[in-house]
RNA sequence: AGCCGGUUAACUCAGUCUGGUCAGAGUGCCUGUCUUACAAACAGGAAGUCGAAGGUUCGAAUCCUUCACCGGCUACCA
């Protein structure tokens, strides 16, 4: 077979997908075992505007793999894909294309053209993350692609909108809410970051106390505020205003009076124990005036402009200039006080980053302290969901779960879930599912619906529900749910992982899945967080261009849950990997005449020679440990047991090993079993690796002679032959042979040390030597004389004796082994014997060194009273054997030194 | 302010829950090789007092305390 010698990424990754996904094997329906069991994802939804970039390529791989590893394992397995509205965003950006394209605002064309164009957007240039993921090779449903502002996850919105208001937890009222001046919207309190301020003031402003030449000094951060002042308030402990409870101030430049008031809000310590209480504009001022029957002054509007309330000369001044005039007023009356530097944090909107104005509002609620109150029982009583890595997630989540608060809902955007709520003419409201439900509840067709859309999140809230079917109670909905696991990142647990499960809860009685994997960070070289402004992104298609998508995911799966500073390096290395499984694949095809998989390893497996019983043992092993590391979740433990099973055994010794028997230029029924005995190990190697690296696992393996669809899972067998279809490796105890470990582990010990030898002694590659081994143990003697010709070949040697003892020249290269065993390598000529003394040498120091330590604490009778019976015993049997080789290496050098 | 995480070889990271062959991997570096699967490779090698200081223990990278630096989350300190 004609075999290019280097492995070519590109080629494999356009053969296979669309095979895949045309022939239906990433849907569920591709297993036809009835009693599988149910292993099902839902993708957190992307944004229709956004672009893939690490942290998707991440997630997607992580979920990939699971998602294949269980299909292979034969559960019925969906992995369902799909895109989110992404309210703001979507908007905001088809509002600048039209802006910079036509010159047209949205109210331009009117909220329904508005729409028509959006839609006509997200037709064209919408999920471009979607199409990426084929290039990733995610094993996603296709045929169950769902978008958040489909009919049919539109009606579960309505549904769940309509069953929380029926019930309560649904409410229009006003209240304080997080305004974005530039966006025009409400905002939820998780869409808004805090940012620290550097080079803030604290302006201490003086308010007369009426009839009385006092004055109160109050400090504040936004001065411009004071114009809707309605009350002062003290610590109810604090003495120093303990007398001007009750008092009444005269407001300066509005001449407002406002009462003193004392609330324990209010930190004695802090400024000067006075606050200024502005209800209409400060959240806990807000609360205060609640609490003491304060009146709302509005003075700033929903442009951060000063309203008319603010007074004649403040009326449409922005909120910075307003600050810049009250503060001078405030100077000119000798009021000021002083103007201190002063840190603080600032809430921005997490979009466009202006600064959020608190604002007076109606708007719609939701309860979330009711409505969060199961999933918080659930996971206290039963740990659900499981939090992978549980610390710190677990407590993240319920801490956020015990302190909720009302969820703003309603957005004042054009672009999102219509609030299913009708107005008659005299402001009655009716909440229905339809607006005929709405006309019939009123008794009119003269009903206007709210103008505002719901929050993104309400329907990324029902996500996995709503995707599966729900309000109805569908199949997928009865098969899928609770899904296996959610993946996701750090920063959505309160945003949307919690508001999962309360949905979940709430309709279905039981959690939205069992497990939620947290993945890491990926930062760039420095450290930084990767984004779009600062520019300092890694492309992933990029990434795969120059690697290979295979060798990118499975540098991603490592990742798992750590923050990680990005390094192509580490791609290279994996994309070497690719290229060295090409190889190993490579060297068995070309010698793959009269062999096929399944070919060589019949019978008793006491009768097979020892390499072969030994790299079964390792397969068993490392088909154990693979499967036990992705069943927790340990990728990097998962990837690396693969690696090193697949370079070190079988690529550096197992195919060396086997290596003159698979080659051996006349065929023969031998030849064809070591042949198949490569190959079988081969195909079983790749299916370890498949859930990680497809295209290349799917591309050599359909090269394989005798791969067919017998070697597919149970659950699949009339699909055709493909490795993601076929069973995953699962260990067989019976083959783990630990004396075969044991024994090849002394082939390899004395491979690398008369390797070492010969580095040390400068000799040529080429050239061959003689190896005279003595083992005085018939056991070990025994696995090198059977050994003899592998040896021979591995250290390149032309002649290799074993005996009882060693009679060697004494122009000879030594080492002794653990165990004993001691070899020699004849170098007539080529031995200065101080040089050797001084090799030898070392190697008594190191030996020495350990023997030292060992005899240190086995001296110490608190350890050997104190340790263990067995941990004792072990290191006396390596006190032993030490003390053993110092005495044979000793005698060694004496004999050279003769 | 509180809580949490990180700090292990020049770089990127395992190992810490369950203390004792755990001091590891890959990359890089040094030496030698185009040995017919693979130079994207092969063979050999050097390299870390596991952030600091205490403590517990027969024994600590691993458990406890304090500190330092970096990062994150939460918070009503105007």
């Amino acid at each position: 077979m004609e075999i290019p010698k280097a492995y070519d990424p590109k080629l494999a990754e356009e053969q296979h997908y669309s095979r895949w996904e045309a022939r239906g094997y990433f849907a569920p329906e591709i297993n036809h075992d009835p009693d599988a069991h149910v292993y099902s994802i839902v993708i957190p939804p992307p944004n229709v505007t956004g672009n893939l970039h690490m942290g998707h390529a991440l997630q997607h791989t992580i979920m990939d793999v699971l998602t294949r590893y269980h299909r292979m394992r034969g559960y019925r397995t969906l992995w369902l894909p799909g895109e989110d509205h992404a309210g703001i965003s979507t908007q905001i950006q088809v509002e600048k294309k039209l802006k910079k394209e036509e010159g047209l605002t949205r109210h331009d064309l009117g909220r329904e053209k508005f729409l028509e164009r959006v839609w006509e957007w997200k037709e064209k240039y919408g999920g471009e993350i979607i199409k990426q993921m084929r290039r990733e090779g995610a094993s996603v449903d296709w045929s169950r692609k769902r978008f958040t502002m489909d009919e049919g996850l539109s009606r579960a919105v309505r549904e769940f909108f309509v069953k929380m208001y029926e019930k309560g937890w649904i409410y229009r009222g006003e209240g304080l809410i997080n305004w974005c001046p530039k966006d025009q919207t409400a905002l939820s309190d998780l869409e808004v970051e805090k940012v620290e301020k550097k080079d803030g003031k604290l302006y201490y402003l003086q308010y007369p106390v009426k009839g009385s030449e006092r004055r109160v000094t109050v400090a504040t951060t936004r001065p411009e505020t004071m114009l809707g002042d309605t009350a002062v308030a003290v610590s109810p402990k604090d003495e120093r205003y303990s007398d001007l409870v009750g008092a009444t101030l005269l407001l300066p430049i509005v001449n407002r009076e406002i009462p003193v008031v004392a609330d324990d809000f209010v930190d004695p310590e802090f400024g000067t124990g006075a606050v200024k209480v502005t209800p209409a504009h400060d959240q806990n001022d807000y609360a205060m005036g609640q609490r003491h029957d304060l009146p709302q002054v509005k003075v700033i509007d929903s442009q951060a402009r000063m309203t008319a309330e603010a007074g004649a000369e403040f009326e449409g001044l922005d909120r910075y200039e307003a600050r810049d005039k009250v503060v001078a007023k405030f100077e000119e009356l000798g009021l000021l006080e002083k103007v201190a530097d002063y840190e603080f944090s600032i809430s921005q909107c997490a979009r466009c980053r202006t600064v959020i104005e608190p604002l007076l509002s109606v708007q719609w609620f939701l309860k979330q302290a009711a409505f969060g109150r199961k999933p918080l029982e659930l996971m206290r009583e039963k740990h659900q969901p499981r939090f992978v890595p549980e610390n710190p997630y677990e407590k993240v989540y319920a801490n956020w779960l015990e302190g909720l608060y009302d969820w703003t809902l309603s957005r004042q955007l054009w672009w999102g879930h219509r609030i299913p709520a009708w107005y008659d003419e005299a402001g009655n409201v009716f909440v229905a599912r339809t607006e005929t439900d709405a006309r019939k509840a009123a008794g009119t067709h003269e009903l206007t619906q709210d103008p505002d859309v719901l929050d993104t999140w309400f329907s990324s809230a029902l996500w996995p529900i709503s995707t599966l079917g729900w309000p109805d109670e569908t199949e997928d909905l009865k098969t899928f749910y609770p899904t296996s696991v959610l993946v996701t990142a750090r920063d959505i647990i309160f945003l949307w992982v919690a508001r999962m499960m309360m949905t979940g809860v709430e309709f279905k009685g039981e959690r939205a899945f069992d497990d939620v994997f947290i993945h890491g960070t990926i930062f760039d070289k420095h450290g930084q967080r990767m984004s779009k402004s600062k520019s300092n992104g890694v492309d992933p298609l990029e990434v795969f261009d120059k690697y290979g998508v295979d060798a990118t995911r499975i540098v991603l799966a490592s990742i798992g849950t750590t923050d990680t500073r990005w390094n192509d390096t580490q791609v290279e290395s994996y994309r070497n990997f690719a290229n060295k499984i090409w190889n190993a694949a490579r060297f068995c095809l070309m010698n793959s005449e009269g062999a096929r998989v399944g070919l060589g390893f019949e019978g008793d497996p006491k009768t097979w020679a020892l390499h072969d019983r030994w790299i079964m043992s390792r397969l068993q092993k490392a088909a154990r440990d693979v499967s036990a590391s992705i069943e927790a979740y340990d990728f990097h433990a998962a990837v690396q047991t693969i690696y090193h099973f697949f370079w070190d055994d079988f690529c550096d010794w197992y195919i060396e090993l086997s290596k003159s028997d698979v080659t051996a230029t006349e065929a023969s029924p031998a030849r064809d079993a070591a042949r198949g005995r490569a190959l079988t190990v081969l195909e079983q190697a790749l299916r370890l690796l498949h859930p990680f690296m497809p295209f290349i696992t799917e591309e050599l393996w359909q090269k394989l002679p005798g791969v067919g669809s017998e070697l597919l899972h149970p659950a699949y067998k009339d699909a055709e032959p493909t490795v993601m279809l076929a069973g995953y490796p699962q260990a067989r105890e019976e083959l783990i042979d630990e004396r075969a470990e044991g024994e090849i582990a002394s082939i390899i010990e004395l491979v690398s040390r008369v390797r070492n030898i010969r580095s040390e002694l400068n000799l040529k590659p080429g050239e061959q030597v003689r190896l005279l081994i003595a083992a005085p143990d018939a056991a070990v003697r025994s696995v090198f004389e059977s050994g003899a010709q592998q040896i021979a070949r591995l250290v390149r040697a032309s002649q290799v004796s074993v005996g009882e003892s060693l009679d060697a020249p004494r122009a000879s290269a030594r080492a002794v082994l653990a165990g004993g065993a001691e070899v020699a390598v004849p170098l007539e000529g080529l031995i200065d014997f101080a040089q050797e003394r001084e090799r030898l040498g070392r190697e008594q120091d190191k030996l020495q060194k350990e023997g030292a330590r060992l005899e240190a604490q086995l001296s110490n009778p608190q350890f050997v009273e104190r340790a263990p019976a067995e941990k004792v015993e072990e290191l006396r049997q390596r006190r032993a054997d030490i003390a053993q080789r110092t005495r044979q290496l000793t005698q060694t050098v004496e004999a050279l030194s003769e």
